[in-house]
RNA sequence: GCCGGAAUAGCUCAGCUGGCAGAGCACCUGUCUUGUAAACAGGGGGUCACGGGUUCGAAUCCCGUUUCCGGCUCCA
């Protein structure tokens, strides 16, 4: 009895009894069945959503499919990375006998597999060409990807005797964790040459459909993520259609790699690190414009807000953090020091400190809500293998700030932090991604007070109408939390923001408010950093701009360059009313030649370079080049003046 | 913290199998007086990360430590 089928474009398809998708393929043209990868198949009579299948794979009668082919974008180069990884396996399981396999995904931009090498045996980066070129024999050859579903027993009897615990380990597991009404019977092994894997699929006809890899990195992972688990080796590669895609991903992280802020930072000057303090950055004078710039944005917009800036000391009587919590949850990321027998702690955290404030007097409802800003520096003990620049550090200003208020104010507040982060956000062009996470199973509190919580937060967000994602069970085990991602311009994500709802802090330190009933009431304390820290922030703005800052954040916005050293004079004159004008301009009147200056105030990427020679002594003007090299002769210095005072005051470049 | 790799002048890097520590840029000095991304010449600059070991001899080989890089775990 024939099957019918339904394609993408509405139309139907009629094909013999147990047809594949390649047979559909077929039936629809030879240059699909050449290019056909594999089959999206769904079956919504049935209740079934879309979900890839092997060519070879049977079509059920009334399902709507779709043919991937390497035109598919994501699905299918998710393919033949998944391939890939395969005969990764391959090459390796050849080169090094006795090499367990674990598991070998394909990832967003690439692939890796893990494996666990005999006792003695490790592999680096020098293995490489040796494994690529036994893949490339692999992809030749044009081996099958060949599915079969076997007993779940002889599965395991297979890798048992082939000594490959892990793939034991995953088929034990998969047991395990079936549905009791529904067994387990079989699972799928998939086999090219004469490597087999343990495999769920889907994979694509054959090894040649890999156009182009190569293999990247070698890393340690713990097998399934357990840390008191094997460290395993993991490889890294990618995979593409065509070498010519190949060659623009392997041109893309080199961009990616020109602007990271660490070789930036060094090259502008902005910071170092050193090791006599890791993980802590120190600020050069060009580095400080930023960050005082930054702070300066940061500080006129709390006040607009109604915030109330306050300053705080880092180090504090253990006692403290015991009673916060610190010293029970967060000992080990925290730095301590004993001094005439007190011990001491450097403060992870600002609230502890806002609430001594907050307790300086007795509050009542009309106080509320209380909003305290700090440029608040904190110290935590990251582990040393996470440091990343000024990405991850372990000294830390955050932007932080903590609102005291009644249950009643919680969602108006929230309203105002994320519109707050938002207008932040809008000065730099950054797009946010927004995660609800709502109540751990570990946690405080009353279910009445998470329900009154997670609606505030969900309220707030939806009367700002904004998209979020849900986090279910990922929240504070004090309260739930709202946090913003960025991606950048090269499309990695960042987390900046958050902003926490806290009710375990005011029960913990006892904090009250007077209400209108005359009675004490508990307030409520939000917790809220927009931009997260000032050191990572200013990480990601380096990052987003590739080292070309925008005018108002530049440390230096100007050079002012003389032709020769006989126009020094007039150019000096030209720097001094420009930093009269408040703008921060250079002098460059070395007896170097013009394209030299220019060379190196392009390097150091300042935003505006004005030259002064003959013409312009002459006229009272300077020629203007801008970094991205656009000139403009016989200039106004006033109309130049008052044109970037403008800009740098609105902060539009 | 764990796995792997690295550390040579301020920066980027060369230095082969153990045999006198180098280049370019930067810096200093001099000449040139320069018109939109590198004028020319000369000069100074090193505990080869640190500590131990092997060796007649170590930047080079071995062990340990520190820091950094790529991941993993973590990021309250």
């Amino acid at each position: 009895m024939p099957i019918r089928v339904t394609l993408p474009d509405g139309s139907s398809l009629l094909l013999r009894e147990h047809a594949t998708g390649a047979d559909a393929a077929a039936a629809i043209g030879p240059g699909l069945a050449r290019a056909a990868l594999a089959v999206r198949v769904s079956h919504p009579e049935a209740g079934e959503a879309p979900v890839l299948r092997d060519l070879t794979a049977e079509l059920p009668d009334g399902a709507r499919i779709e043919l991937i082919t390497a035109k598919s974008g994501r699905d299918a180069l998710q393919l033949i990375r998944h391939d890939a990884a395969h005969v990764l396996a391959s090459a390796v399981s050849e080169l090094y006998p006795g090499v367990k396999i674990s598991i070998g995904p394909p990832i967003e931009d690439g692939f890796y597999y893990d494996f666990d090498f005999p006792e003695g045996s490790t592999v680096s980066e020098d293995a490489f060409p040796a494994i690529e070129e036994r893949m490339r024999a692999h992809v030749e050859a044009s081996e099958r990807f060949v599915r079969t579903e076997v007993p779940v027993q002889e599965a395991r009897a297979h890798f048992l005797r082939q000594q490959q615990d892990y793939k034991v380990e995953l088929i034990d597991d998969l047991v395990r964790s079936a549905d009791p009404d529904a067994p387990l019977r079989t699972v799928s092994l998939y086999r090219n040459g004469s490597f087999t894997d343990l495999c769920r699929g889907p994979h694509s006809p054959g090894t040649e459909r890999i156009g182009a890899f190569k293999l990247q990195s070698v890393a340690g992972a713990y097998w399934r993520g357990d840390p008191s688990r094997k460290m395993l080796t993991r490889i890294y590669g990618t995979a593409f259609f065509t070498h010519r895609e190949l060659a623009e991903h392997i041109e893309r992280l080199e961009q990616a790699r020109a602007r990271d802020h660490r070789r930036l930072g060094r090259e502008l000057k902005l910071f170092s690190f050193h090791d006599v303090s890791p993980g802590s950055p120190f600020w050069r004078p060009a580095g400080m414009v930023v960050w005082n710039e930054l702070t300066a944005l940061w500080r006129e917009q709390n006040a607009q807000r109604g915030y109330e800036e306050v300053k705080t000391p880092i180090l504090y009587d253990v006692e403290l953090w015991r009673q916060s919590g610190h010293w029970e949850k967060y000992r080990e990321h925290m730095y301590f020091s004993e001094v005439e027998s007190r011990v001491m702690g450097l403060k992870p955290m600002n609230c502890p400190a806002h609430i001594q404030i907050y307790k300086d007097e007795r509050r009542s409802y009309r106080d509320l809500p209380v909003r305290y800003s700090e440029a608040g520096l904190v110290h935590r003990h990251e582990a040393s293998g996470v440091l990343h620049g000024l990405l991850r550090v372990r000294h830390i200003t955050q932007d932080d700030a903590h609102i005291f208020c009644s249950e009643e104010q919680v969602e108006e507040e929230v309203k105002q932090c994320l519109r707050f982060a938002f207008h932040l956000y809008a000065i730099f062009g950054f797009e946010v991604r927004l995660e609800l996470s709502t109540r751990p199973p570990q946690r405080i509190g009353s279910e009445l007070m998470w329900d009154r919580a997670e609606a505030a937060l969900t309220g707030a967000l939806e009367a700002e109408r904004l998209a979020y994602e849900l986090n279910p069970g990922d929240g504070a085990f004090y309260g739930p939390k709202i946090d913003l991602h960025m991606t950048d311009s090269i499309g990695r994500s960042w987390q900046l923001g958050t902003v926490q709802l806290d009710y375990s802090m005011p029960e913990r330190f006892d904090l009250t408010y007077t209400g209108a009933d005359n009675a004490e009431h508990r307030p409520v304390m939000i917790h809220r950093a927009l931009l997260g820290s000032f050191e990572r922030f200013i990480g990601i703005l380096i990052e987003h701009y590739a080292g070309r800052l925008p005018l108002w954040l530049a440390p230096v916005q100007g050079v002012v360059l003389s032709v020769s050293e006989r126009f020094a004079g007039p150019a000096a004159d030209a720097a001094d009313r420009l930093r009269r004008a408040g703008l921060r301009f250079e002098l460059d009147a070395r007896g170097e030649s013009v394209s030299r200056k220019i060379r190196e105030a392009e390097l150091r990427k300042v935003p505006y370079m004005l030259i002064v020679g003959e013409r312009e002594q002459r006229d009272g003007t300077v020629a203007v080049r801008e970094r991205d090299g656009t000139q403009r002769a016989g200039v106004r210095l006033e109309q130049l003046a008052a044109d970037l005072q403008r800009q740098v005051a609105d902060r539009s470049s």
